[in-house]
DNA sequence: CCTGGATTTAAACGAACGTTTGAATAATCC
DNA sequence: GGATTATTCAAACGTTCGTTTAAATCCAGG
């Protein structure tokens, strides 16, 4: 069975998940061998086959885990009724949130978006598929009616995701340019910055022109 | 001599950089082998490391050419006192023509942006330390000034880059999800979209609420 | 023509790659 | 407690990796 309850020590699938996760985001995936994988989780060579089939099998199930749960926070925030503006804060604050913990699933998966792999390709775009109609049903076209600003979902579903991810993607080289001013940024200053941005620009402080809060 | 003037066939080194381009953005640097650009670019193995030393020395090649022209834009775009919304705007307009235009390039060095190869990551710290104090020169601070809304350029300057690059990391999964909806929205369309956002956030349609046109 | 440097080639180097095998060990069930 | 299943292991599979070597070919200048 799969209940060995010590403590100290996790089960080897898991220990091979954080590990994958944490060498793929450091070297990529196709820059990271079985045998370092293996290493790094404390088990042997063949388990990562064994629990996962293969080495792309393993990609799939960390893309997968962190796609839905991304798709998941979607859903809760953005589907209803509730002003545009209200849902997109709420979402964006919880996504930054989410990036920030999983922060290697989404440099994976940012690394490996455009990889023309056609297994890994399908599997994203199911996600992606998803992600750009619930964008368009719960936001654009809302907009649209609202201000007369139509969005296509297609330009502003990668969007919102590149920009949020920006500073995770980027985190490693700001850490080289100038490690006091990442620091200086935390991630709810970020967030307020996403916001602020998205919804009135940059020329705004923290007051807009329009009335509504 | 290095003066060939064979019309039909372009120099042994630029075929290795073209193919190199296109097959890193394919599958990735670490998932490109030797022999298969060789073979993509028409040239003996020995080749790619005669003309750049070493795999890595083309990826850096690479990445300090695609850079160092988006520097150069930025540098062009974004310098002087004229108003900072007509300057944003230019170097957006710009900047998206230059990314459509070195796409492959584009989506290598996102790519390998977060990967911890300290050669390369020297390579774009250098690049990334000058655009980040340039975008606070000319841009945070008098948008600061002049608004009171002060944006961290180690948060706006990853911001910037990634929302421009959006289209191009996701248009392989995007064409794979709805084909027709990426091609209605063009590169001018695309462009309006991330100035108008970007200077006046989601909800303004044509017009915005300030008066500075 | 000959010399010297630049280019191109085939062949091989040792190492690392992802995967598979079959046996050994551990846990579970009847 | 023996049968069964799940897990772990060492070892090897054939392939591909990035790089190097040394010889061949090309080509301009003396």
């Amino acid at each position: 069975m799969v209940m060995k309850t010590k403590e100290n020590t996790i089960e080897p699938k898991e220990r091979i998940l954080h590990a994958a996760v944490s060498l793929f985001a450091c070297h990529g995936f196709a820059g990271t061998g079985m045998r370092e994988l293996a290493a790094a989780a404390h088990v042997n060579l063949s388990m990562v086959n064994y629990f996962f089939g293969s080495k792309k099998g393993l990609l799939k199930e960390i893309l997968d885990s962190f796609l839905s749960k991304y798709l998941t926070i979607a859903e809760e925030e953005l589907v209803g009724n509730a002003d545009i503006h209200k849902k997109l804060e709420k979402f964006i604050t919880r996504t930054v949130h989410y990036f920030d913990v999983e922060r290697d699933s989404l440099i994976i998966t940012i690394s490996e978006l455009p990889h023309d792999d056609l297994e890994i390709v399908e599997h994203k775009a199911k996600w992606a598929r998803r992600m750009v109609e619930l964008v368009n049903r719960e936001i654009c076209e809302p907009l649209a009616e609202e201000s007369g600003n139509h969005i296509p979902s297609s330009c502003f579903a990668p969007m919102l995701t590149t920009i949020m991810a920006s500073r995770f993607l980027f985190s490693p080289l700001l850490e080289k340019v100038d490690p006091k001013s990442l620091q200086s940024v935390d991630i709810d200053l970020y967030i307020r910055t996403i916001v602020r941005m998205l919804l009135h620009g940059i020329t705004s402080p923290e007051h807009n022109c329009l009335s509504n809060t």
